[in-house]
Formats: C-alpha cells, structure tokens, sequence
DNA sequence: ATTGTAATTGAATATCATTCTCAATTACAT
DNA sequence: ATGTAATTGAGAATGATATTCAATTACAAT
C-alpha cells in the first residue's frame, strides 16, 4: 500500500489550512483526505463514505459532511455539479481548470479545457466589476453513444 | 383584472403542449401558469405558492410541484440555479438566453447575454458529437455593492 | 346533456441528502 | 501532564421535493 506518495502535498496544504485556523487536524480527517485522494474524477459524499467502509474505516458520515467543506475552503476540492438528487465533487488541487457537459440519459460527465472561454468570463466580471470566486458552466444535453442507441431505436420502431 | 392580455401566448403554448401529452388543462394549471406569468425573474415553488394564496387560489405545493415539469417541458419556464436550499427557476419564453452571476453575500443574481460564449459552447458540443438541450453558465463571486462593503469594513477594522 | 374513463387534485405521508444536537472523546499548545 | 477548545458518532431534525390514495374533474364519445 505504498501508494500515497502523491498525496504528501494533499496533506501538507490540508494540514496548514486547518492550522491557519485553529483547527485539528484529526485521524478522521485525515482518513477523509485520503479516501478523496483514491477517488476518481467525480464522486459524491456517499461514494467517500464507502470508500472508508471498504477500509475498515468508521468514519461517520456527519463527520465526512462536517469534512467536505473544508477541503473545498483549503482548495482541495469543489463541488462541480449541482441539481441532481446529490452534489458532485471534484479534486481540483493541482488540476486544470475545465468545463462539463452532463449526459442526460446515462449520466456520463465529459469534461473538456476552454481557454477561450475564460479569457470571456474574465472580461465579464471586470465589466460588471464583479469579484469571481468561480466559474461553472455545464452543458446538459445526449453523448454520442446515447444518440446512437436512439437512432437505432427509431429505427427498429419503424421496422416493427 | 384585465391584466392577462400578455399570457394568451403562454397559455397558448402551455394548451398546446397538454393536449400533445393528453393532459389536462385544470383550473389548477392555469392559476400556476398566471401566477407565474406576474412572477419577476427568478423566483422559488414556494413564491408560486405564496402569489396563489395572494389571491385567494387553493392550489397545493403538491400541484405545484407537479407542474413545474410540465411548465418546463413545455419550453415556458427552466430551472436556473441549482446547489441552493432550493431551485431557482425562470420564464425563458420569448425571452433571450442569457447567464447569470451570483453573489455569495447577498444572493443577487447578475444577468447577462454573451454571443461569443454562444459560439464557443456550439463549436464544442459539435467538436464532442454532443447534442445539447441546455447551456448553464454560473459566476460565484462578489457584486460591486458587497465588494464595496466588504472593504469600508476592513478599513473600520483598522482604524479601530 | 349524459356517460365513461383516464387524468388530476389536496392532504397526508414518505423520501432522502444534508445539518444539527449533545454528551463523550481527543488534539495539541502550554 | 494539564487545560481547554475542537471534534466525534449516534441519532434526531430539517426541509425541499416526491409520492400515495381516495375523491373529483376534464373532456371525448355518445
Ligand atoms: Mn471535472
Ligand atoms: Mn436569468
Ligand atoms: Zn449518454
Ligand atoms: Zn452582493
């Protein structure tokens, strides 16, 4: 298991943010950190929740609740996707900041890089005098494999 | 009352749209769909509800709930803001696409319109072969008002 | 106008992610 | 080692939204 080599940075940056605020830094803390650190891309507070179950970790989910916001205020995480029946998170410690579209028949998240458009919200908020603190754009819609099977279901209700 | 001269169309769209569906056009839908017709931009279920019993309508939250997809559906109104305690929606009827900005202190919502986003947002769903049904640009940050606040208390702060 | 029937309604209840309460425990500065 | 404020888990609370069900209603066909 010597696999936590990357998250030394994780942990320093989580470490002296809860420092700055008088804040401990806890076993169940830090089990959360790591259990975020395994997660793939995109991953809801339940998923870190059986994330430590696996581990024979019994961190309670009150304290994976307590927990989230502070590794979105040390700037380890966001919540990215909002308006399904659960919030997704992401890492976003030392990662490009990008965009999604959101499938709405399987669900998928593409994610894509668009300097372009943030060289526009930039002069936005610099017109509006507006302080951003984040951009969130998602793109709701049907991915290629989704079309794909709705065509060919067209096509086999035409047949029959 | 003969203020209702503007929601023929609406109520036109909306009758259209039920009678594709063999739905019903009740008295219950037609109150939520005056109500929120007078409704400024964005507004919550609940502002329905609060607009139906400023005038006397019984209509329930439970209709109302059950009418907002059908309102949504029928291209009238659209969720906006997710990730609050609750659902921020708006008319989008005759009404051009647009983005938004919201402040983290007071809650404002900032709009505004962007053609060149346009562009970029077509150019990438078709570069992914990604059909979309919906573009959701959101800002987080801080208005001007608040910003302005935000430093008087700081230099409060430092005079004390 | 009457009738048949599927859609709709309000009230109450359920859902379910997230937050809170509180007594017991713990991190950590001194 | 000690003091104290922060933290924890368990369970209860919250609150927006969804669902259940028996009674009602819209409306197409007669
Ligand atoms: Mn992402
Ligand atoms: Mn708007
Ligand atoms: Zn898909
Ligand atoms: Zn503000």
């Amino acid at each position: 298991m010597g696999c936590i080599l990357a998250s030394t940075t994780y942990e320093e940056q989580f470490k002296n943010f809860l420092k700055k605020n008088n804040l401990k830094f806890t076993k169940e803390r830090r089990e959360v950190l790591r259990a975020i650190t395994i997660q793939r891309d995109h991953f809801h507070a339940e998923d870190i929740y059986q994330q430590l179950r696996k581990q024979k970790s019994n961190v309670s989910l009150a304290t994976i609740y307590r927990t989230i916001p502070l590794l979105i205020d040390s700037g380890l995480i966001k919540g990215t996707i909002y308006g399904g029946e659960r919030v997704v998170y992401e890492k976003v410690y030392n990662k490009p900041h990008h965009y999604h579209m959101v499938c709405l028949n399987c669900g998928k998240i593409i994610e894509f890089i668009c300097p372009d458009m943030e060289v526009i919200q930039n002069n936005i908020c610099r017109n509006n005098i507006f302080l951003s603190t984040e951009y969130n754009l998602e793109i709701k819609g049907y991915c290629q494999d989704c079309r794909r099977k709705m065509m060919n279901e067209k096509k086999e209700q035409k047949i029959q």
